[in-house]
DNA sequence: ATTACTAGTAGACGAGTAA
DNA sequence: TTTACTCGTCTACTAGTAA
């Protein structure tokens, strides 16, 4: 995923249990759906993941944690940051403000809490992307554009909040929720402190 | 995994993409290798996973978390329990304790730490089972069998611990570990506390 | 409706080999 | 050594159909 791996077609056919040749065409297939790119070298090829191919295994794995993760929640692990402003200034607007109110149930309180997710807790952000959230549509406001956010319903220490990402996620480990309250004060809880935030998928 | 489901042929077919005669062909195959048991009613056949079946995928489930998870350790979350007492007792046989000693790299303290894995991280203790422990073999004392247990490396708040487990899993959702201290006392933690432990694999 | 057999066929596979 | 072409074989698939 990260890096070219050198990988001959006799090794890949042998892992693959399956002679070279068959596996130079399967390497020739995977090339022609643009799931792989490749460095034909004078001596050996090699082999890298494209985004389209890593994005295909990571659906599979999204399958698979649908399968055996017991409930319809996944738990993510952080700690409290401050945020860069943004967030907050963005949510305030009015346009959004009413969309909440009417997908959420609740009208947030202005501003947002930023969470730095866990690193072993990033795939789950993609479980999540995967799943159904609640579209929250854009608009241009003096000349300022907003885009498309999608809000995922959640909880923390049982209080109704929501995760607010944007539509097309640059993935970030650091994630903004939205609550009636005012969750640093309701929750006493603030900058480096650990919380635990429980989505609905 | 936990119930029949009424499958038809036709409809496997269908979402496999292939025609009902070769779904039929696959079903009988799976059969054959154990790997779902079937109940061929009039109608319409109910299918059921085995558990070699269920097994096959929890390991490629394993396969994609090592893929995608980035870190070369798990994290466990839990609360802490009053065992049964058991644990205790048997970790304190000196042929335990010996080899313990050996293959850690410290004595542990005379008795277990039980701790209640939370539902959503249930499913990374296959991933633990299916990495490397270290084996501690068994043995049998005053006519008593004491089997092969594995173990494996960990921290709990920075504090070098081991969880044990007795080589043929009965799927528990508590785990015993070790630790050189009293870990209760050490890091004042009692029964109801949440802990973390960090599994290297 | 089902499941699943038989028979015919298309496609996957590997041996041989060129570059 | 590589990769990958051609071609013969054999498997895996589907159509037709029985139960």
């Amino acid at each position: 995923m990260d890096d070219y791996v050198a990988l001959s077609s006799r090794e890949l056919g042998d892992a693959l249990e399956m002679s070279q040749q068959s596996a130079s065409k399967r390497i020739l297939e995977l090339l022609d759906e643009k799931l792989i790119i490749r460095d034909l070298g004078a001596r050996k090829q090699r082999i890298k993941l494209t985004q389209n191919g890593v994005d295909e295994l990571k659906q599979e794995y999204g399958e698979y944690r649908r399968i055996f993760e017991v409930n319809d929640q996944i738990t993510l692990h952080g700690v409290v940051v401050d945020g860069l402003g943004e967030g907050g200034y963005y949510i305030c607007q009015a346009e959004y403000m009413n969309q909440f109110e009417a997908k959420l149930g609740f009208r947030p309180f202005e501003g947002t809490l930023n969470v730095i997710i866990d690193k072993e807790d990033l795939s789950k952000l993609d479980i999540i992307r995967s799943s159904s959230g609640k579209i929250i549509d854009g608009f241009s406001n003096n000349g300022r554009t907003f885009g498309r956010v999608v809000v995922y319903k959640a909880k923390i220490r049982n209080i109704d909040c929501a995760i607010v990402m944007p539509e097309r996620s640059h993935y970030d480990n650091i994630i903004e929720i939205v609550c009636q309250y005012h969750l640093r004060r309701t929750l006493s809880i603030g900058n480096g402190d650990r919380v635990e935030i429980k989505v609905k998928i």
